[in-house]
DNA sequence: TAAAAATGAATGAACGTTCATTTTTTGAAA
DNA sequence: TTTCAAAAAATGAACGTTCATTCATTTTTA
């Protein structure tokens, strides 16, 4: 009972990302969009903060089970490549708001007191993989950093254009030339 | 003598988004910053909006020319795109306070009004390189929007990953493997 | 001295948060 | 099962603060 309250809140916040965008969310419109009082979020979140905070942390474990659960120690490392990509460009297809969210909480005032080491949780997967690909020699030997760079960078340039209407992912392109470019990139060409 | 003063609002902005952040933005902090009264600033500017738009508007033409010039018709098209991404890579490296006003602008409330289209404009030098690439056949026949996030994006992450000092960004790294690594992501390989 | 530029206190709107009040839930007694 | 009072949950008007903007006044320029 209490609960429902509590993820009425959260998805009332989420869906007004979209509506009206980060920056115009008020209490009052979260309220208004989560069918409660404004004093009533002042029950489960201590203030705005927390309740911007509380809904990344959600997000952040909801993306990661997406994606860490397609890491099989004993695949061979392009396909772990193939399917973490794909889960994560799914994850956020599926999620506009979660991507537009996420896009902007890392910016947002709240963040540069103490969430800041947070942010490249959302990482950690792709993370996992290059120092596994490294080991094999599958994966070019370059910093972390980079490799990261090249597969994360790419994937969120295309969703960004792809919500702003300036392409169409279709599911060919992604799956036949998005994800091979970029494992071009990160591939050790022996 | 009025551009100085206009001059000196646009560069305050500026040194402001990094010492406070994009959202901690006052027109009274501007005014202080740049040595003016509040009322001051209404006689360069509209308003905020104004203000934050021509910033943008200014970036935008500072790194077109950084970048575009970079292109020389004649030249091999590798080189061409090695030296855009060397000048993209420099700009911003050089001038951290714009990439974190871009950064912070393209999710601003004002660009939903009417300067959403502008927003990728940034890309154009970028896409015009491509485009020679893929008729040269030097470059993979791929759409538009996949090519221009295999490099765009690489470089977005990389650059915040270094300003969040996640990483350095040694200038060997980014010359050697950085620039190489975009490349075999975006190369026809015959 | 007249015109132009600059000032900064005043204004009103918007926001996050609080808290006195009302509504709902709970569970023991009848 | 019904009753009812105490506790818990929810409400939303009110508060204090912050901010962009205005404009009567002052300062600078021509």
């Amino acid at each position: 009972m209490v609960q429902d309250k509590k993820q009425a809140i959260l998805k009332g916040v989420l869906k007004l990302v979209n509506r009206v965008g980060f920056y115009h969310i008020s209490m009052k419109m979260v309220a208004a969009e989560a069918g409660v009082a404004a004093g009533t979020i002042y029950l489960y979140f201590k203030g705005k903060e927390e309740l911007i905070n509380e809904l990344y942390t959600m997000i952040v474990s909801e993306f990661n089970e997406s994606v860490l659960d397609a890491y099989d120690q004993d695949s061979p490392i392009k396909e772990v490549y193939r399917a973490m990509m794909s889960r994560a460009v799914l994850f956020y297809l599926n999620n506009k708001d979660y991507f537009s969210f996420i896009e902007q909480y890392t910016y947002a005032p709240f963040l540069f007191k103490e969430n800041q080491e947070q942010n490249f949780m959302l990482l950690l997967p792709l993370y996992k993989m290059m120092r596994a690909g490294k080991k094999q020699k599958m994966i070019k030997n370059l910093p972390d950093a980079v490799l990261l760079s090249m597969v994360h960078g790419p994937m969120n340039t295309m969703l960004k254009m792809h919500f702003a209407r300036k392409t169409d992912l279709t599911k060919a392109t992604v799956q036949n030339k998005f994800y091979n470019a970029c494992w071009e990139a990160i591939a050790a060409h022996n």
